[in-house]
DNA sequence: TTGTAGGCGTTATCAC
DNA sequence: GTGATAACGCCTACAA
């Protein structure tokens, strides 16, 4: 019963266990390997008796594969990057892939260190969000000769692969949308630090549709850092008239805030849509539950987390279906006009 | 300019490159190598012009550290969850090490196929909730030597290490205050198959409550699968008359179901709290904005986060200060009384 | 179907 | 302060 090795057990420990080469217990191990079936169930029932489990980095050390997927989100608190990565994990895990999570935290100088650190375990591609990335950032991901894959936008130079959206566009369309419904004074509300993200992006597309329509674009509210809360969103809420005093509509950057600023306005006794309207964008959960439920720009992580998974695999996987991946991948977007706004005269 | 090597640089070019021997460039590499200024900085200079990227599997192999933590959590789509990680990551990324992440979507059979998966990463420990686990789970975490930090529960008999709560004591004295309140036909909503889950946890907390102040119990609406969401809440509350017609407050699971319970009260004219009194669990941010705001049960998921870092630094950095973690961590739970419940005659 | 030899890229250890 | 050597545990490639 002495059977505390210090160092866990080898596969050579199961080869000798077994009167077989460790080559031998290696292919027993694969599906793919050439092993009789007695050898093999021989084997495997040594591993389990013997509680060996393979170390994986002598493999990958051994074969070039180290099986990570890189991955990195702003944040791991959000439904979309939650879903994104939760589909990604779970259409990569039957092949044996794991994803290596990192949290940018929506900052270009935390995802330049990450991905400087990330690189260390010789991730066979690498998934990140479109929100700008440093000089450094580029040049590390070009220099590492791993796929890269650009996510949530449609980048103009893209590095590598690309799944996502024009936040630009998507936006652009939602304004106009509101301004059929016929609102004129709309505010737009989003973070104040957002240069050269995503969010940056909409609040373009949302000036360039006023502005195409004749409108004004000035009504621009900035507050908090990314990502925006309820709670940024009540705050904005509560002190809409101090902003602009003419609003009559309001564009959030999320639906989190959206769905605060409009708790703030009931509080007001200030009634939407019919003094002011909102529109949300991600289409959270509480946004269908919220009274009146919230107008908002909807879109599938999840299926874009199974996109970018599918390119991975056709990219990397040895025996995978002949063709490559393609270089930009769209997925869609859609509007949900909802009771937060209406057809005014 | 034909510096396109196919494999990626190592240590041994860095090294010929700097006319010293690989140990050098090693040592160089890291604070506390035994290395001139001198020839550290002709190093450095080295690495950074040729994009030297450390192997870091190479390393592990050879140094035995992995440098993982290995976390299981049930979903990452939950504020706590994520905060737990987020804190986690934080706490521990200064001293190099990472958290390798598996989703046990609330099963336990993929906890152990995800234990299986991650003990061959050689983590340097292993977190993981406890909802109760295989046989199988128990034995490999036993047979690994890894330490292992069971979470957000106060198990009778922890395998390693414990930080978090009793969810019976919690839900118990959540439920005395309900029953202080003047509520008396206390119903219990929760998922349908929880069976040695946390959640069963609080239930049998409700239930003891209930039985010791000698009411009845048997107000139990069982729906869907974990995680409830603001759906499921929304489904029940629009459906409460069919459970139990005289049901005069709902204690929920989580704050999601509570939030959808509550819009759907509203939605039928039913008043909260003054017809129905509601509870939730957790904290979520929704339940602070929502009209009224829901009474919940509150938790800091960061600090959990934070703690199982800590005890996991002073364990296995070898320059910590001395003396172990304590082996049962309890983290401070608090009743948060709002709107939703109130006083009755 | 199985075995042998060698190396993957780093670090521990000991010598200088 | 620096270098030589030998692992670390597995897999590739080739041989039998």
């Amino acid at each position: 019963m002495e059977n505390v090795k210090k160092n866990p057990i080898t596969m050579e420990d199961v080869a000798q266990a077994a009167g077989v080469s460790r080559m031998t217990v290696s292919r027993a191990l694969r599906k793919d390997g050439l092993v009789s079936e007695r050898t093999r169930d021989r084997i495997l029932k040594l591993v389990e008796q013997m509680n060996y489990v393979p170390d994986q980095a002598a493999g990958s050390l051994s074969s070039q594969r180290s099986g990570f997927i890189a991955t990195l989100v702003p944040s791991i608190n959000n439904v979309h990057y939650a879903g994104m990565i939760q589909a990604l994990t779970e259409s990569l895990e039957s092949t044996g892939l794991q994803v290596l999570l990192g949290y940018t935290e929506y900052s270009t100088q935390r995802e330049e260190a990450l991905v400087e650190s990330l690189l260390k375990r010789r991730p066979e591609a690498i998934v990140l969000p479109y929100d700008g990335h440093t000089e450094r950032t580029i040049k590390l991901l070009k220099k590492s000769q791993v796929p890269v894959f650009q996510l949530w936008e449609m980048p103009d130079k893209p590095i590598g692969y690309t799944v996502g959206f024009s936040n630009h566009d998507v936006s652009y369309n939602m304004t106009q949308e509101l301004i059929t419904l016929g609102y004129r004074n709309i505010a737009f509300l989003c973070e104040t630090n957002d240069e050269w993200t995503r969010g940056a992006a909409r609040r373009a597309g949302f000036r360039a549709a006023m502005e195409n329509a004749g409108l004004s674009a000035h009504r621009m509210i900035r507050f908090g850092t990314p990502p925006m809360s309820i709670k940024d969103g009540h705050f904005v809420g509560s002190n809409l008239k101090q902003y602009y005093d003419d609003i009559d509509c309001v564009f959030c950057v999320s639906d989190a805030p959206a769905f605060g600023v409009i708790t703030a306005l009931k509080e007001q006794g200030i009634s939407v849509p019919e003094d002011i309207g909102i529109a949300g964008f991600g289409d959270f959960e509480v946004s269908r539950y919220s009274v009146p439920d919230i107008t908002t720009v909807k879109f599938n992580a999840q299926e874009l987390g199974r996109v970018t998974a599918n390119s991975i695999l056709r990219l990397i996987e040895p025996g995978s279906t002949g063709k490559k991946p393609s270089r930009r991948y769209a997925i869609e977007v859609e509007n949900c006009m909802r009771g937060s706004t209406s057809k005014r005269q």
